[in-house]
RNA sequence: GCCCAGGUGGUGGAAUUGGUAGACACAAGGGACUUAAAAUCCCUUGGACCUUGUGUCCGUGAGGGUUCGAUUCCCUCCCUGGGCACCA
């Protein structure tokens, strides 16, 4: 045969062709076992950049060893297309959003189609369109009727020079970004959804995701969420009303000194000293971020109130904090400098005086000359009857006694915030809500959706959203009472958007529900779910709790969205994330014309494990692409020869035998490294060193019959191996050995067992840990030969020589360890 | 600051359950082929030391600990990254 050249660009585009008419990667529910892969979709920003490229190729390899082996795979795609830069091309440029959107799509598409990642294009949504966007309201509407929605008064960022808004990546260090004004806060009345409701249920659901998920994601939304049990305790102001705290400390309210409550509390109100009022109305401007930054001076203020303690009957001081909020716990805290470092930094600065009620009992503190608070398990001192108990033990008689008292009550307490939905902007899902005069907030009803977003919109040049200057728009009638009213102008948090996407895709054009039921249940959960580790907590989160929501909704058999998820890591070049800004992007698009799609895809796998950020480096793209013309040229070389229809002899020896092994040993190590381990790097490194060894053997060993038929053999495995990884170059080479109807419907290979084993291991000799001889000895040596061959070892014996053995360890198949003295 | 990761040769990384640290690749150096270059193929490549061996010692961010044995487990510290609720 002639030798071809790797023409990567020809191939790609064939087989890329070959699979679209085909119908290579439709799908459908039949009798097979279905396996659901899904990457996170993107948002269709302009380009794709190499996060994205890892991103979907990860879940391809997935998507296409699972066919090989037999699984009916579900591998969709769409677009997360609401969102502020759709909005901010349209301020910079006078580009409608959902042009600049629909033309990034567009362009994206065939971005992702050159990449040869194996999708059902059918199945394509986009959160823009309104037959998306409309279940989005019909999801709230639902909720809205179950109790999950509700409206309260919340603060934004507000930049009183533009009028308008700002998201937190706006107002960074308080500075609006279009205008270098200073960020105010602003209360306005905005959605909520009731996810705290679920907060039991989502730590529930954790059990269940235990061993499939990442440990540190599971942690991370356990400390999210924060669920602690405490105590609610009822002090009281001077007056007589009630001033209740939450504390996780009880143990400690022997050692409160003082109190501290947000600077927005009620009890606030009537207080007129100028300077407490100056201090509230500052502190009041900062966002709630920048509040519970930690490396921010704590500061407060003596408010003159004075609160009694219930335990005691002291009275302590009242201050208004800047750590303090309102939306969490009571808006108010009892403060124990003595067993709390926040408050004992706080203490020392204001002179308040420190308590002492926990002592250490291994070494007694002095509290005149503590630095820091004692946060340390120790004994009750100073607290009454309870002095002398441990503190845990303590934490429970306080409570029992309180509750009996009835001056407090036991609570269970989430740090989990209910999650704000409204968002002040145009480019998004619209809150299907009607104002009223005399109905107030109305639902629109359901046979009304969608509440159509419109498009034809002027933005003036400005950053406010135009949807409250749109009369069309704005004008509608109350639903209830058919009076003149007002529509909702906020939109949706696009997070709503990418809360139930998944669920969409098994029946992407259902007109009725937001999905078909059947397709549905056949379809979820997602088995592998794929992406960046920046979404462990809000929107793998937010995906569950809906998930949950419909499942309590009747629609999903399920609760859980996500069976197994892999975390990957970022991109880096130059020691920092690829990103317009630092200038070390490196386009997609020119990688793919210069060295073909396969070799992006090899690199990005090879480069790092899936999990760990990768590391970009040109030279060692050019290291994959050497690796596919290696191949390449070995399969061109023996295509000719090779002999598929002879089995391979037993008793095959020398070079041959060797590889024979070493083929079957490389498909046991692949597989593994795909099907459990998800350690792709390791699974192209076990490739290369196959590889290598077929260039060491000689020409005339393939020349032989058994030659011939094990060339046969290594084609057979090794070229399948390979399909996953570099779908198009592997295509090609397995039409290159003479087989037809393409590799996409061909099974994973199956090694032999018996050939993988070695029939010699080398073995280690140390003595007292160190390393001291190395032997070859046979696979079957049990341990007690071990121990022989190590004790009668010339080195050993020369190193033992003249000492007592202590003890001898030894691990079968690898070590001796002799320890003497 | 809080929560969660990570730190291994010149570089990216490997070491699957506590058992041979550095697989594989890149870079570098040497050789073969060539008029030459590119490409390709082969070899060497953690550091130090000397008596150049089948050698000795050091070595996985730093310091300590557990163990016959630690990149792996525990404690303290340093550095880098992700998230922190309106970026997606």
């Amino acid at each position: 045969m002639k030798e071809r050249d790797y023409s990567f660009n020809e191939i790609e585009t064939r087989w890329q062709k070959t699979w679209d008419e085909t119908l290579a990667f439709k799908c459908s529910p039949d009798s097979r076992e279905k396996y659901y892969v899904l990457e996170m979709f993107p948002y269709p920003s302009g380009k794709l950049h190499m996060g994205h490229v890892r991103n979907y190729t990860i879940g391809d390899i997935i998507a296409r060893f699972m066919r090989m082996k037999g699984k009916n795979v579900f591998h969709p795609i769409g677009w997360d297309s609401f969102g502020m830069p759709a909005e901010n091309a349209a301020i910079k440029n006078n580009i409608p959003p959902a042009k600049w959107t629909a033309e990034n799509i567009e362009h994206m598409k065939v971005q992702l189609k050159r990449l040869g990642i194996s999708y059902d294009w059918d199945r394509e949504v986009a959160t823009y369109k309104p037959d998306y966007y409309r279940w989005n309201q019909w999801i709230f509407l639902k909720m809205l009727e179950r109790g999950l929605v509700y409206k309260k008064r919340s603060s934004v960022n507000w930049c009183p020079e533009c009028q308008t808004v700002l998201a937190n990546e706006q107002a960074e260090n308080g500075i609006c970004w279009r205008c270098d004004s200073e960020v105010v806060q602003k209360e306005l009345e905005q959605w909520f959804f009731k996810i705290t409701d679920y907060a039991e249920r989502l730590l529930d659901g954790h059990s269940e995701l235990e061993g499939s998920w990442p440990e540190q994601v599971i942690t991370m939304q356990k400390n999210w969420i924060g669920r602690s049990t405490g105590l609610e305790i009822e002090f009281k102001l001077e007056n007589g009303s009630p001033f209740p705290v939450y504390t996780t400390r009880p143990d400690t309210v022997y050692g409160v000194t003082f109190m501290v409550a947000a600077p927005e509390h009620s009890v606030f109100e009537n207080v007129k000293d100028p300077a407490v009022r100056d201090f509230i109305e500052r502190i009041g401007k900062q966002s709630s971020s920048e509040r519970t930054d930690e490396s921010r001076e704590k500061e407060g203020i003596d408010s003159g109130l004075k609160v009694i303690n219930p335990f005691t009957g002291e009275k302590v001081p009242l201050y208004a904090g800047n750590f303090v909020l309102m939306g969490y716990g009571t808006g108010a805290i009892m403060s124990v400098p003595a067993h709390d470092s926040r408050d004992f930094a706080f203490a020392k600065k204001y002179g308040i005086p420190v308590k002492l009620v926990i002592d250490n009992p291994g070494s007694p503190i002095d509290v005149n000359t503590m630095e820091d608070a004692y946060t340390e398990p120790g004994i009750c001192v100073n607290s009454a009857g309870f002095s002398g108990l441990g503190n845990e033990e303590a934490k429970d008689k306080i409570s029992d006694f309180a509750e009996s008292e009835g001056f407090g009550k036991r609570q269970v307490n989430y740090r989990l915030r209910d999650w704000g939905i409204s968002r002040q902007r145009y480019w998004g899902c619209p809150i299907p809500i009607i104002y009223c005069e005399s109905c107030g907030a109305v639902p629109v009803p359901e046979s009304e959706l969608p509440v159509v977003l419109p498009t034809e919109v002027d933005f003036h040049g400005d950053s406010r959203s135009p949807l409250g200057r749109m009369d069309s728009f704005l004008h509608a009638t109350c639903p209830k009472c058919g009076a003149a009213a007002r529509r909702e102008t906020d939109t949706m948090d696009t997070f709503v958007d990418s809360s139930w996407y998944y669920a969409r895709y098994t029946s992407p054009g259902c007109s009725d529900a937001p999905f078909d039921r059947d397709e549905a249940s056949y379809w979820m959960p997602v088995d592998q779910y794929i992406g960046g580790i920046e979404h462990a907590v809000l929107h793998l989160l937010y995906a569950r709790f809906f998930s949950m929501v419909l499942h309590d909704l009747g629609l999903l058999k399920t609760s859980e969205p996500f069976k197994r998820l892999l975390t990957q890591g970022m991109v880096i070049k130059d020691g920092a994330k690829m990103s317009k800004s630092k200038g070390n992007v490196v386009d997609p698009d020119e990688i793919i014309a210069r060295y073909g799609a396969d070799t992006a895809r090899l690199f990005m796998l090879f480069a790092a494990p899936p999990q760990k950020d990768l590391d970009w480096s040109d030279r060692g793209v050019e290291g994959a692409y050497r690796f596919i013309n290696r191949i390449w040229r070995f399969v061109n070389k023996y295509a000719d020869i090779a002999d598929f229809s002879s089995d391979v002899p037993g008793g095959l020896n020398g070079p041959l035998r060797d590889l024979r092994i070493e083929l079957h040993r490389s498909l046991k190590i692949v597989t593994g490294d795909i099907e459990d381990r998800m350690q792709y790097n390791t699974a192209i490194a076990r490739m290369m060193e196959l590889t290598n060894t077929l260039y060491q053997i000689p020409e005339s060993e393939f020349e032989k019959p058994e030659g011939r038929a094990l060339l046969g053999e290594v084609f057979s495995l090794f070229i399948p191996m390979l399909y996953p990884f570099i779908p198009h170059a592997a295509e090609e080479l397995w039409e290159m050995t003479g087989r037809s109807g393409g590799l996409s419907s061909v099974q994973w290979p199956s090694y032999i067992e018996e050939l993988t084993a070695r029939d010699e291991v080398e073995l280690v000799f140390q003595v007292n840990g160190k390393i001291r001889a190395k032997v070859q000895a046979p696979s079957s040596i049990s341990k007690d030969e071990m121990e022989k061959m190590a004790m009668s070892n010339e080195k050993v014996a020369e190193l033992t020589a003249g000492k007592s053995v202590v003890k001898v360890i030894a691990v079968p198949g690898k070590l001796v360890n002799v320890v003497v003295k």
